[in-house]
DNA sequence: TTGAGATTCAAACGACCGTTTAATACAATT
DNA sequence: AATTGTATTAAACGGTCGTTTGAATCTCAA
């Protein structure tokens, strides 16, 4: 049994160890992946103990699990603040507020409800065991959000494959801008500007659009 | 100095132990990247003695580097056997061609000519040194390509902003369905079957061409 | 003031890391 | 047979890893 009342009783009275040490492993996890930041990293960066790690979340494992929670989370709420607003649009608005609203915030190295991503990325290349909840809960209600709206642009079923396809095409070409460390080192110009984001969006939107009503004549 | 005769001698007249080591460092480096592999793991692999690595590749680093040399050209001349192919045909049917003989080797996982794209991913979430070499030998001359076809199909120059962005639209499509990790382990019903990925070529097919073709009419 | 529980801390634990060393084994040439 | 240069080997080096330990320090209730 760690701890669990908030914090009543504590050495100092400023910003408690737990909250100093959950935002900077969200700070480096993001950045590095679960293994590539060591917990005297964080504790170092957090200006706490070594074991005040395995004293708050049991260990480097459950620090994680904490992170990644409360990056869906804010990720999740994000979502919410601009999606729900265009719920009674066509359905071609509603896929320009979505890109519109998504890419801005999956380019920002500094939008905290995109810290999620640079997480997944170094799950895909190195899976860690909360890989299938982030599946669950971070990417999935996204597909079928998109699901939803594409397949009214198709007029078909939600199941049907090309649904899926679209889904992908358009995921895929916002995922693509968001930004690591390699494009930052190896390619000049990167990561783009907001002007040119803003530009990129409506590409995307244009590009995309065009697509889908050339499958939906398909098949 | 280490050794640079091929092996006129050697202990034993079986595979040279460089060989036996290259080809154990790529498939793990492959699958776990740089740092997600030790010198001993490798050397087990190979049935070679940890101390190998230092003297025929001067350490861990000038293995990774002889691994994704070795990566970069299987992959580039993997692309000369269908490209060189297409060279005159019209600019829609050289986009097939590249996407219909690039998809199914991006979505193999045994495909030695997309190996690279592991060590690529690995790169993006954590870069080695070797990441601006991996930049300018493995992906530019392939954007290089794709912004040849896209420039015609846009009719404008190679340097408009258009271009660029048609290219990530496709390019971004095709990389998401390299497999990764995560997804196998996350979700079901993947990696895809080949029926299913021929289905998928055809569809990034139409849906970027109708895209390029909404583009081509703005701006 | 005293006791209990929560929190912090320096130090140490065993395991693994990349690399180095020095001795040895081998084949080909003197 | 002796020498030379290449290749392999077990062992050890210093360092970092995640975690544990046990004592010290703090807050708050009795």
């Amino acid at each position: 049994m760690t701890a669990r009342r908030p914090s009543p009783n504590a050495r100092r009275p400023d910003a408690a160890t737990r909250e100093r040490l959950l935002a900077a492993a969200t700070r480096l996890f993001a950045q590095h992946g679960f293994g590539g930041v060591s917990v005297r990293d964080i504790a170092r960066a957090a200006r706490a103990n070594v074991a005040a790690v395995n004293y708050h979340f049991d260990g480097k494992l459950g620090l994680y699990r904490a992170v990644v929670h409360s990056a869906v989370q804010a990720m999740r709420s994000g979502d919410d603040a601009f999606l729900t607003a265009a719920s009674d649009a066509s359905p071609e608005e509603q896929l320009r507020t979505y890109v519109t609203g998504y890419l801005p915030r999956i380019a920002s190295t500094d939008d905290r409800t995109a810290w999620i991503h640079d997480l997944m990325r170094h799950e895909m290349s190195d899976p860690t065991p909360v890989a299938p909840w982030i599946a669950e809960h971070g990417i999935l209600p996204r597909i079928e959000y998109l699901a939803g709206i594409v397949s009214k642009l198709l007029d078909c079923r939600p199941n049907d494959k090309r649904v899926a396809r679209c889904v992908v095409s358009i995921q895929a070409q916002c995922l693509f801008y968001r930004p690591d460390r390699f494009r930052t080192a190896a390619f000049k110009g990167w990561p783009l500007s907001d002007a040119e984001l803003a530009a990129v969006a409506d590409h995307i939107v244009e590009f995309s659009l065009a697509g889908i009503k050339r499958i939906a004549t398909r098949q």
